[in-house]
RNA sequence: GCGGCUAUGGCGGAAUUGGUAGACGCAACGGUUUUAGGUACCGUCGGGCAACCGUGGGGGUUCGAGUCCCUCUAGCCGCACCA
């Protein structure tokens, strides 16, 4: 019996498959269809442990829909613009084009030795030119619809990768991908305007019930929807220059309007400019806010500060009360109006800072119970439910009804309205980039901006850019932005800009749909497979691809495009691989495969192999170059095989939760990969067919509940769970081995083999081929359709019934599956185990629940 | 501060969704094979001598709770002077 070899093995049915052409996708109208996308990876030129996790997961499913029926499209690509390629041109002197291939043809090969059932006729770099020629296209269809515009404005300026980065991109007040802090800078951009779909972004959010409640929630705050009142204050006395119409300040709370005892203005409001201008003193408060930084720990113990500018305001609702205008450190201007009213007993900022100046603190909330003769908020501003006193002709109402009769009356006195208002900006999608989708359009002298005819496109990239130094490296290109203009045929200078990468990826799942289609997305093949039905990635992108992607999908289906308003029916972000990390006493990382772990009861310790050196064992981290703990997938597939490696990724943890690597780990999978390999190869090619007796029927049995389990996990999610039901089920199979069988085992064994192979399919795809065949099975297990099971073999005929007294477990009894109440009853009594804990106890009740439990109350 | 999630053996995790807690794997321990073993195979494996006790702590509902409710604690993730 020969030791199963993936080194043969592996190779031949991957060349078996793409010979037979296993995995086209196709548009096939009487088969339902089914879309599984993973994220598709930026081709850093290796593959890591986090790709053959989630790629695995992908196939899983891919290839579980496929054998169950439907037209699977699996498809892989390349989001291949951004920056790394740019520092490793300025770094080593490479071309980014030649660079970006090269990664690309590498990670080719290492992701097809995974032995995915992808698609790859649909394969494409989003730095293709046809690929980026057909997004121009789409930009330019998406500026014909008004929602491209360019603004002067202040945008996020990365010091470190020279470009503007979205709101999205700055985390923390820094650079997503660089992590230098972000500054402010003034600049003509590029926008898309996401806001115009902030509500239905918000709204179709409660569609998305196969995506993670999680993300949704993210999305949710991200794009931040809020109702309340804009209304404007009229000046006490005369109004400053550019506020004829008064100061626009935005609330969600108008009901507490009567408690207002002060304005709040941003440091960087126009007011406060014209402050800053007439009194230096302003102008010096407005520069101390601005030193303030952006950091978490910052804004938490940043105090409130404030600068009253003299200016005054007359309250809405009596214009005998007045309000002073006051410049506030904790005002931002770009949310809302950039201005507030202050209503300190109901807001704990307005509260902190009321008490900081003097100002008056007026409650106007009464809470349950309380006496609004003696009600006082004290230090703590009161935000809960209420009744309202101290208003006028708010008084007696609820908050709700409050709310909506402040606004009724603003908007009486024509001084305001009801408004929706977003956290969310518009999609600022210029980068200063050399090595991205150039923007078509021209700068003309005569005819301004001047987005290029489709007949121009593609715009391509020059080969010849020079890299060598930071900055745009189209822009200092000596000749790739002289242009002529589409309008009057005069000279014109190219936009050198390029689109954000996140524009690439927020429509290259329809692309897939049809890669060789002239226009952007071929309608009907958009028809047929949107949406993707399964997409799969990880949680870092909750907001900004899958919010762009969706914005993305709505605009497009506005324009005709495509019909799905979402692009992703169903969402799941699956965990990281993590490793733990190890340090010499020195204090510089080790790697692991240079490091030998030795057990002394609970204790590890871990040591250099090559010289025995002491080595701390640090914590649990994701693989990272950085931590030194990765571990390389094609070393892993070359000791231990491709399917070893995929099992062991699947089966120990939930795909939603990290998983840590361990060699330990992957040496179980391996011996399970043997262990399988020697059941089949134990089992005579040519069983009888007769299918009979007790022992067969065990066998049977347990092939049904198999079949069922592993194809609900499946179905779930919850890989994990069913490669441990295939686990149990081979221990079952070696209790019943071949060797010696009856001829009824021995085909209950056949239809169990035959069986398992199908099931292991989607794990260890090469090894189920092996099997497959070894037994005899017709054609390839990827032409196999899935095994069904027979609901009544799934259950055995016999149940062992666990039986308590008063909820303790005193024995078990067997009785036939479905027997009744009365029949167990019976049993149970006979049972002299039982019986032994009833003695001098009156029985009060027995409780059988079929086929799981009898529970006796006894007292 | 707001929102979300999690807590089960030495470890990763199961548990038919209210019905035998600890499946399956890893580690450990014992054994067999082997010239040898960081191989392979077989066995043991929550705690306790036992009655019993055990799913982060406390309380509750129930014949019965890892699962439902209340409460507390710890940890992780996201957002945030958002008006």
């Amino acid at each position: 019996m020969a030791r199963y070899n993936p080194k043969e093995t592996e190779p031949r049915w991957r060349k078996a498959w793409s010979e037979a052409d296993s995995f086209r996708a196709e548009m096939l109208p009487g088969k339902p269809k089914y879309y599984v996308l993973e994220m598709f990876p930026y081709p850093s030129g290796r593959l890591h442990m986090g790709h053959v996790r989630n790629y695995s997961l992908g196939d899983v499913i891919a290839r579980f829909k496929r054998a169950r029926g439907f037209s699977v499209l699996h498809p892989m690509g390349w989001d291949a613009f951004g920056l790394p390629a740019e520092n490793a041109a300025m770094e080593r002197g490479v071309d980014p084009k030649a660079w970006t291939y090269e990664n690309i043809a590498r990670m080719r090969d290492e992701l097809k030795e995974l032995g995915l059932s992808i698609d790859w006729s649909r394969e494409f770099a989003t730095c293709d030119v046809d690929y980026y020629g057909q997004q121009q296209a789409l930009f330019l269809d998406l500026f014909a619809r008004g929602l491209v515009y360019r603004k002067e404005g202040m945008v996020n300026w990365d010091p470190v990768d020279m470009t503007v980065l979205a709101n999205e991109q700055v985390v923390d007040g820094r650079g997503w991908r660089s992590g230098a802090v972000v500054e402010k800078r003034k600049l003509n951009q590029w926008f898309l305007r996401i806001t115009d779909y902030a509500d239905q972004l918000t709204d179709d959010l409660t569609t998305l019930d196969r995506w993670p409640e999680k993300v949704r929630v993210m999305q949710e705050n991200w794009i931040g929807r809020s109702r309340g009142l804009k209304f404007a204050f009229k000046f006490a006395g005369e109004a400053p220059a550019g506020f004829e119409d008064g100061l626009e300040v935005y609330t969600t709370r108008p009901d507490t309007l009567f408690g207002a005892s002060f304005v709040g203005i941003a440091a960087d409001h126009p007011l406060a400019e014209q402050a800053a201008a007439r009194d230096p003193k302003a102008a010096a408060f407005i520069a101390e806010c601005k030193k303030g930084g952006a950091s978490q720990a910052e804004i938490d113990t940043a105090e409130k500060m404030g600068f009253n500018t003299g200016v005054v305001v007359q309250h809405p609702f009596d214009a005998s009360r007045t309000l002073a205008v006051w410049i506030a450190n904790f005002i931002l201007m770009d949310y809302g109006t950039g201005a507030i009213f202050g209503c300190p007993a109901h807001d704990q900022r307005d509260l902190d800072f009321a008490r900081k100046y003097g100002l008056s603190v007026t409650p106007v909330v009464l809470p349950p119970g309380e006496d609004p003769a003696t009600f006082d908020v004290g230090g703590e501003a009161y935000t809960g439910p209420g009744t309202i006193f101290h208003s006028g002709f708010l008084d007696g109402l609820e908050i709700e009804p409050a709310k909506a009769a402040a606004i009724d009356r603003i908007e009486a006195q024509k001084q305001g309205e009801g408004a929706t208002v977003f956290r969310l900006r518009d999609w600022g999608v210029a980068r200063q980039r050399g090595w991205g989708c150039p923007i078509p359009v021209v700068h003309c002298a005569k005819d301004g901006v001047v987005p290029l005819p489709k007949s121009a496109l593609p715009i391509a990239l020059p080969d010849d850019l020079e890299f060598g130094k930071p900055g745009n490296a189209l822009d200092r290109h000596p000749s790739w932005k002289h242009a002529a203009c589409p309008v009057c045929g005069g000279p014109a200078t190219r936009e050198t800009d390029t689109l954000d990468t996140l524009v690439d990826s927020s429509w290259y799942f329809a692309r897939f749909t049809d890669t060789k289609s002239p226009v952007p997305i071929d309608k009907a093949a958009a028809d047929y497979w949107l949406p993707v039905d399964q997409y799969i990635g990880g949680i870092e992108h909750a907001v900004l691809h899958l919010l762009y992607a969706r914005f993305m999908t709505k605009a497009l289906a506005d324009d005709g495009q495509v019909s799905v308003r979402e692009p992703f029916a169903g969402l799941f972000t699956q965990g990281m691989v993590t490793h733990e990390t190890y340090r010499r006493q020195s204090g510089e990382w080790v790697e692991p495969k240079d490091v030998e772990i030795t057990v002394e009861g609970n204790t590890r310790r871990a040591k250099l192999i090559e010289n025995g050196a002491e080595v701390t064992i640090g914590d649990v981290e994701k693989m990272s170059k950085s931590k030194y703990n990765t571990v390389a997938p094609e070393e892993i597939f070359g000791v231990y095989g491709v399917d070893a490696a995929r099992l062991f990724v699947l089966s120990d943890s939930p795909p939603e939760r990290d998983t840590v690597w361990s060699t330990a780990g992957v040496q179980g999978a391996w011996r399970f990969v043997n262990r399988v390999w020697e059941e089949f190869d134990s089992q005579p090619a040519d069983a009888a067919a007769a299918v009979d007796g007790e022992a067969a029927l065990a066998v049977r049995r347990a092939t049904h509940k198999l079949t069922k389990q592993v194809t609900e996990a499946i179905d779930s999610f919850r890989f994990n769970s069913g490669i441990a039901r295939l686990y149990e089920f081979l221990n079952l199979l070696k209790a019943n081995p071949a060797e010696g069988a009856s001829p009824a085992v021995l085909a209950a064994r056949r239809e169990a083999l035959l069986t398992f192979a199908r099931l292991i399919g989607p794990f260890t795809p090469h090894l189920a081929e092996e099997c497959w065949t070894r037994v005899g099975g017709k054609g390839m297990v990827v032409e196999a359709s899935w095994p069904e099971f027979d609901p009544a073999l799934t259950e055995d005929a016999v149940r062992i019934l666990p039986v308590q007294v008063n909820g303790k477990r005193r024995g078990e009894i067997s009785a036939p599956a479905g027997a009744e109440p009365a029949e167990v009853e019976k049993i149970v009594m006979e049972d002299p185990e039982i019986t032994r804990h009833l003695e001098g106890l009156t029985i009060r009740k027995v409780i059988v629940v079929k086929d799981r439990i009898v529970n006796i109350v006894a007292a």
